[in-house]
DNA sequence: GAGTTTGAAACT
DNA sequence: CAGTTTCAAACTC
């Protein structure tokens, strides 16, 4: 499009016309020092001005809150800075340390601006400023994170903060008035998209909080995972918000506001102090807040809850989330194999066990897998980038409440394993690491560990090695039926749905009450392909196991244990009681990707915090909540099972003894009778896709 | 943190 | 297939 006119309106020609102003020449002949700052500055204001909005300001979503408060802001120090500037314009002694000093301050509020975006407004403490301006430190460091967008419009953050800061000082003598046209501009926008979130939160206050997200994760989460890095350095440096990738906010902002909301619903129903979060979401909060609400939500995480902690246990709380945030870059194995899950286990949480819990009943616990997951590339580095950097080790106070946190904690933490191999290599699927589909990262606390990306090789044959054996070893172990109101292992079950260990465990001494037990550990019922003596799992008993017999053991063992056991038994089915609480909605095992026993724990628990959120809503009926629950994991592409399958008693694919190591698990044709003839009802369990496989597509 | 217990995984 | 061994997590002290 070559336009004749463009030329003419180059910077040059409007410079040369300024330049011929009677008060450029005044300037001018007041200091030759200016005249040359004049140009430089005139120079990074041009570049600015022929930078589309869009390019500068790559995702109105995201940014233009930031935009919005960052031009409030600018606009006031603008004023201040211009006086500043005009004044030493006018004297002939300031020269470079003052407009050093001019930039300088800007700068530095450049770097407030992005990191106390609201601190004027909203009158957040100078704590918290103080403790921004340290997270400033890091900037220039993420800063130089390259986040040009796919379209090359957007320039390196640096560049950008760069060209920003000279535009503050050269906008200072420009004598074109842009920034209030500017600010205008992106205020309208930032007002359009609070009415279209408001339209938004209407339409989806139709929806249960929470629920949505599920989806959302699913089908997102490979786009996650491909700007996760860059998301996480916004977040984990918490002030890098304005140099965010385009693409990623871009995809941020593709993200339906659903789970954003939702987010703030579910953390606004249950938790008080989470309400500050949602309020200013509401206003249009710091991008910050958004980010990590979206974060929150659609990387589930506790980011929000993060958030929300920095306003009132600032730093503490940042670096946790740092921690977390930082903790999510564990190495996929092999997700990019398998795109049609969505999300591979490795998107599951990886929460530092140390961290001190924060909100357990928040949304939490998936997060993105690593940047590399979808690369397909390996990324050796990542798998031993170490939150090392984070500080704020949180002594653990054994208040009781503290207590109780802890267990519900260390269900979600069950989901960042860190295995302690020492002479698997975690080639084995002893290894938790390795049984998940996960690289072993450096919190593992492995010897000889080759379950690392460095071996992938060596990862990828063994794996094979060991599918080979067993085509399921790698395959979700929880299993659950189609019908999550009929629970298909009759009426002992207490599992909310009918939610079931795929093979059944083979305890003897532990009674399926502690997590020893699969069963027990993933939250759901002992089934009849179980082999345990004296099951008394509390989340539904084995086939068989009535509840008197459970109580004739409960006796048994009560008299062998004596009476202090006593009270260890009552705190494990306490334990058992908060763990089937909090966990397993077994439609869990239907979300589209396969997940292991082991880590049930924590993602099932987030999944259930999610719920749980939803049952704390106000004036919402719980099991309304569940229903939407339901129908919204039912949402999720699940039946996949082919029809003849579904009238099978089991599909082939989840039939339990193809597992070469038969003697753990019943014949389909037991189950099949033991169930459907005995309680009459009939049993179907969905397909669930397989782990993902190591091997080459 | 060390030692013990437990049950899954691996092996024979 | 059954028995045994190995293994690492869970648990206890």
């Amino acid at each position: 499009m070559d336009t004749p006119d463009k030329t003419q309106i180059t910077p040059n020609s409007s410079l040369s016309k300024f330049e011929d102003s009677p008060v450029f020449k005044f300037i001018d002949s007041l200091s030759p020092i200016e005249l040359a700052k004049f140009g430089q500055t005139n120079n990074a204001f041009n570049s600015l001005a022929f930078l589309s909005p869009s390019s500068l300001f790559p995702s109105p979503q995201i940014n233009c809150h930031r935009e919005s408060r960052f031009s409030v802001k600018r606009h006031h120090f603008l004023a201040d800075s211009n006086s500043r500037v005009l004044q030493s314009s006018k004297q002939s002694d300031t020269s470079a340390e003052a407009s050093k000093a001019v930039e300088q301050t800007d700068l530095d509020d450049e770097h407030l601006g992005c990191l106390n975006k609201d601190s004027s407004s909203k009158g957040i403490s100078s704590n918290l400023f103080d403790e921004k301006s340290d997270l400033a430190i890091e900037l220039p460091r993420t800063s130089k994170y390259d986040c040009g967008s796919p379209d090359g419009n957007l320039e390196p953050c640096d560049k950008i903060l760069k060209k920003t800061s000279l535009e503050v000082a050269g906008q200072d003598k420009s004598p074109f008035q842009r920034n209030r046209d500017e600010w205008e501009e992106r205020q309208r926008s930032f007002e359009n998209e609070r009415d279209l979130r408001k339209i938004r939160r209407i339409k989806l206050s139709e929806e249960s909080a929470g629920c949505g997200w599920v989806a959302i994760v699913s089908d997102d989460a490979d786009i996650l995972t491909v700007n996760s890095a860059n998301i996480i350095h916004e977040n984990s440096d918490g002030q890098d918000l304005g140099m965010a990738d385009s693409g990623t906010t871009s995809f941020i902002s593709n993200i339906p506001q659903v789970p954003l909301d939702n987010a703030n619903n579910l953390e606004n129903a249950e938790s008080g102090d989470l309400r500050v979060s949602c309020e200013q979401n509401e206003l249009g909060e710091p991008v910050s807040d958004q980010t990590s609400g979206i974060l929150s939500t659609c990387l589930v995480d506790k980011l929000v809850v993060s958030d929300s902690g920095l306003k009132n246990d600032d730093k503490k709380k940042f670096n946790q989330s740092s921690r977390q945030q930082r903790s999510i870059r564990r190495r996929c194995l092999v997700f990019e194999k398998s795109p049609g899950f969505g999300l591979h286990l490795n998107s599951l949480p990886n929460i530092s066990k140390d961290q001190k819990p924060l909100n357990t009943s928040t949304l939490s616990s998936i997060k993105t897998g690593e940047v590399p997951c979808v690369s397909g590339t390996a990324v050796a580095e990542n798998s031993s980038e170490t939150p090392a950097t984070v500080g704020g080790d949180d002594a653990d106070h054994d208040t009781p409440e503290n207590k109780r946190q802890k267990f519900e904690f260390v269900e979600e933490s069950a989901s960042c394993k860190r295995c302690n191999c020492k002479r698997s290599k975690c080639l084995k699927l002893y290894c938790d690491c390795f049984a998940a589909g996960l690289y072993c990262i450096e919190p593992c606390s492995c010897l000889d560990c080759f379950n690392k990306p460095i071996h992938e090789n060596v990862v990828l044959e063994t794996r094979k090695q060991i599918e080979s054996r067993n085509p399921q070893a790698f395959a979700p172990k929880v299993i659950r039926s189609a019908d999550s109101v009929l629970d298909s292992w009759g009426e002992t079950s207490k599992t909310p749905a009918s939610a079931r260990h795929k093979r059944g465990c083979n305890c003897k001494r532990s009674s399926c009450l502690k997590k020893y037990c699969e069963c027990f550990q993933a939250g759901v019922g002992c089934s009849p392909s179980c082999r345990c003596e004296s099951c008394k799992n509390s989340f539904g008993l084995k086939d068989g196991c009535d509840e008197s017999e459970s109580n004739e053991d409960g006796l048994e063992a009560s008299e062998q244990n004596a009476s202090d056991k006593k009270s260890h038994d009552n705190v494990i089915d306490k334990k058992a009681e908060e763990h089937r609480e909090l966990s397993v909605p077994s439609d869990i095992s239907r979300l589209p990707f396969a997940y292991s026993g082991k880590l049930t724990g924590s993602f099932l628990h987030s999944v259930t915090s999610s719920k749980s959120c939803t049952t704390l809503e106000h004036g919402s009926d719980p099991s309304s909540c569940q229903s939407k629950f339901d129908s919204n994991l039912q949402a999720i592409p699940e039946d996949e099972t082919p029809e003849v399958l579904k009238h099978k008693c089991l599909p082939l694919a989840l039939k339990p003894n193809s597992s070469p190591n038969s003697k753990r698990v019943s014949s389909p044709h037991r189950e099949c009778t033991s169930t459907t003839a005995r309680r009459g009802r009939k049993l179907i369990l969905k397909f669930v896709p397989p782990f993902p496989s190591f091997s080459p597509p």
